[in-house]
DNA sequence: GAGACGTGGTG
DNA sequence: TCACCAAGTCT
């Protein structure tokens, strides 16, 4: 259980904290020169497991390509993507066209003013709907982002596991009791810059943080321990096959499926060795692998190519639970009836977003 | 509720 | 090289 200060302690903490971010808060970030939540919930999509320095080049040409709601609601998938490319998580701005579409469409373009409405929409999960609630609308609703989970952790000495989904409800409501009714929104963001300077995961700073006489973990000399959490798991191991096959007509290039990992994304093929290889069939040589890959790439795609690998170590990648372990492999064919996939000139290619992991190949290649 | 879902930065 | 982090949401 939570001991929750005395309405005094409340309102001396508000106080130190909104001064604080008055004097010293993020003003320059380009989300914040105005609250349109239009504005508000790019930004909020966009730092969602990402980096403030990451977001703002991202965010200006966003903003740039898709001025209006309506602009995103219209966009075509691939202009969507392209503008995503390099951010990550692209299911974050498929949904953001779907919750542009509910707002234009059922909303007549007005976006909901609530919590309870916005986390309605696509994608809008509860730190999402209270942060644009709260900067767009001015309701008291607490935005508990891994800041907020730090921050109060800290402040209240709380030990829930904040991996834990249920640890949210503790943490939200901490948050009801604190928030400022009068500058909901700016006291959210205040706990956000917060947690990202003095009260940041590593290197922190309590000694010099303004509320530190607020922070009971500090105070102690506890705040090692705090947050909570269990950690991830690590990213499980798995080897693929990435095949360049060139024609005078261009590369072999495909569509990746619509759900799953880096959904929608052209790419040349590329075979998982679980494809092929189960677990009875165990120790197989590259050579037996490349010829199975062979094999597999005339019964898929139709096209018949003398595989060569790319010499040199494979090319890796890490996603957050997947380690990819790419060897690179090659042929030249003639043009052809393809079974999948398109025949697609390398300069065509390049106006498609592109994972990472592609434009890796391709340094290889090159 | 645990796992899926990307990429770049840091120690 | 590796572990872990960075303004979460969906299934």
């Amino acid at each position: 259980m939570i001991e929750m200060w005395h309405e005094d302690k409340i309102a001396a903490f508000r106080q130190t904290l909104l001064e604080w971010y008055d004097r010293e808060g993020r003003a320059d970030l380009p989300w914040r020169r105005d609250h349109e939540p239009y504005h508000v919930w790019v930004s909020e999509i966009m730092l969602q497991q990402t980096q403030v320095q990451t977001v703002i080049p991202y965010f200006e040409r966003f903003m740039a390509t898709f001025p209006t709601i309506a602009d995103l609601a219209k966009a075509p998938e691939q202009v969507l993507l392209k503008t995503w490319e390099g951010l990550g998580y692209y299911s974050r701005v498929r949904n953001m066209q779907k919750a542009a579409q509910q707002v234009v469409n059922d909303y007549a373009g007005v976006w909901p003013n609530n919590m309870a409405a916005l986390q309605k929409l696509t994608g809008i999960g509860p730190y999402t709907a209270a942060a644009i609630a709260s900067i767009s609308f001015n309701e008291p609703v607490p935005a508990i982002d891994g800041n907020a989970f730090r921050v109060f952790s800290r402040l209240f000495k709380i030990d829930a596991d904040i991996a834990q989904a249920k640890t949210r409800k503790v943490f939200f409501e901490v948050g009801e009791q604190l928030i400022d009714p009068e500058r909901p929104g700016d006291f959210n963001q205040a706990i956000m810059d917060l947690g990202s300077s003095y009260m940041s995961a590593k290197n922190y700073d309590s000694e010099h943080s303004p509320v530190k006489a607020f922070n009971a973990a500090y105070l102690d000399g506890t705040e090692d321990f705090y947050p909570v959490k269990t950690k991830a798991p690590k990213p499980k191991p798995v080897t693929y096959f990435a095949i360049a096959v060139k024609s005078p007509a261009g590369y072999l290039w495909e569509q990746r499926p619509a759900n799953g990992l880096l959904g929608n994304f052209w790419t040349m093929p590329l075979y998982a060795l679980t494809d092929f290889i189960t677990d009875s069939d165990a120790n197989w040589t590259e050579d037996e692998m490349i010829t199975a890959t062979q094999k597999r790439l005339a019964v898929d795609y139709g096209v018949v190519a003398d595989l060569k690998k790319v010499t040199g170590r494979p090319v890796t990648h890490v996603y957050t639970h997947l380690k990819w372990t790419v060897t690179i492999l090659t042929a030249e064919v003639a043009p052809q009836q393809l079974v999948r996939g398109m025949w697609r000139s390398f300069d065509d290619l390049q106006e498609d977003p592109q994972p990472k992991i592609q434009e890796k190949i391709w340094r290889r290649l090159s």
